[in-house]
DNA sequence: ACCTGAACACCGTTCAAGT
DNA sequence: ACCTGAACACCGTTCAAGT
């Protein structure tokens, strides 16, 4: 019984027939629920109780399945009305986005971290080329859309690194962290130090800190969408 | 000969010592030059010429050592003079973060995606946060800290790793991918094709992109520095 | 202090062979 | 068409033992 409980007879079919749907099911809820260490392609099999080589003929490999498990994380972020005024629309997105990253946070950081091969939807994408064609950008929209997509993809995943990779687990060197900052080579986060502690990229380390990041990203929009509306009319670029 | 062409007697030092510093020069130099992938503990071990434990006696394991080497990357990022007026300080700093990482795609996405030990600086964190305490932000300093870190990087990160992943390698999939998406499902996509084609983040294909996404890059930043000029003094924070 | 040699407990992937 | 069983070529890490 190398493979699962119930051992099958060479070239036997499983009793309940294996999917691609719930190869990608199962290997969802394993990320998910046990974290990313946990997952691998023989612990997935084991899982299912089937041998390593059935995955194989059912998903193509490892960066195939994890790009049909990012294809199910995706599908579980709902689009805006589209009756929305743009820039709710913008801002709802964002949220429901980071909300559904931070609901699934393993899932959502191995995807975005390992090479999965694309089958990539687009369905995002071309929902917000939508929303942004309409605002008399011209030619600047592929800039609009570029940097909307890498500041809040790029923001989440930071987020998600920092609470996922427990920072070296020495018990409460949080005190020493927090006070052991050389203020000769770091004056500045010294002086503002209550500001920043736990608060921040880098200078976070409870892996579920108190204070989240809701305010700061929520700045980071305004900062964009403000952005892109002072952009939208015959307005010039800048002053 | 296990370990390197000249086979030492058990227990004896190497001829040439192996230092820490040794040990991580080799993993820059493997990781850079020939991707993350040729890179182990193992295959590094044999590069140096010892045995896989030897690594381990100088600096920890995997994780502590990606540390080191993601230390090694960031002293390469050279702060702009003091003297600089903060817009131009902080435009000038995050252009020469993102030119290092491209100039070491593999390396600055190795260690931004792996669970790398901290061995951070704090350096660059601590000049940003000295540069934002003289804008009189109050405590929103800390949000525009946030928003520059996690948009900045992001952004890279996302560059990186769309640059880095081959697309699956189907030869002139490029034509079938060009003109071959769906208008029904993606009809603002394909409207405005010849903007985004291979020039936007989800909707680039060919590894070394003819287009790069520099302007993209330059548009976040005057969207960030905007924002964060237009919330520096009594004015009101939005209208 | 520094390194060997071997072992442990894993990986992803392929493939002939079975039903 | 679908799955087994075994093999191939790797991993990261630990540890007693040597010098």
């Amino acid at each position: 019984m190398t493979a699962g409980s119930s051992a099958r007879k060479r070239g036997a079919r499983a009793e309940v027939p294996i999917t691609a749907e719930a190869i990608v099911d199962t290997a969802f809820r394993m990320i998910d629920e046990r974290g990313a260490d946990a997952f691998s392609m023989r612990s997935l099999a084991n899982e299912l109780g089937v041998f390593p080589a059935t995955l194989y003929w059912h998903v193509g490999d490892r960066a195939r399945l994890l790009g049909l498990v990012e294809l199910r994380w995706s599908e579980g972020i709902e689009l805006p009305d589209e009756c929305e005024h743009w820039r709710d629309w913008m801002l709802e997105l964002a949220r429901r986005y980071r909300r559904h990253a931070l609901r699934h946070p393993h899932v959502a950081r191995l995807v975005s971290v390992e090479r999965a091969r694309n089958v990539d939807t687009l369905r995002i994408p071309d929902a917000i080329i939508g929303k942004l064609s309409s605002l008399g950008l011209g030619d600047q929209i592929v800039h609009a859309y570029n940097a909307m997509m890498g500041a809040v993809r790029g923001f989440v995943v930071l987020e998600l690194s920092m609470a996922i990779d427990p920072p070296p687990p020495d018990d409460a060197d949080v005190e020493d962290d927090m006070r052991g900052i050389d203020p000769e080579r770091f004056p500045h986060l010294t002086q503002h130090f209550h500001l920043f502690a736990d608060r921040a990229l880098s200078v976070r380390w409870s892996e579920t800190s108190q204070y989240s990041l809701d305010e700061s990203y929520e700045y980071l929009l305004q900062l964009l969408l403000d952005g892109i509306e002072g952009r939208m009319k015959p307005r010039r670029t800048r002053g």
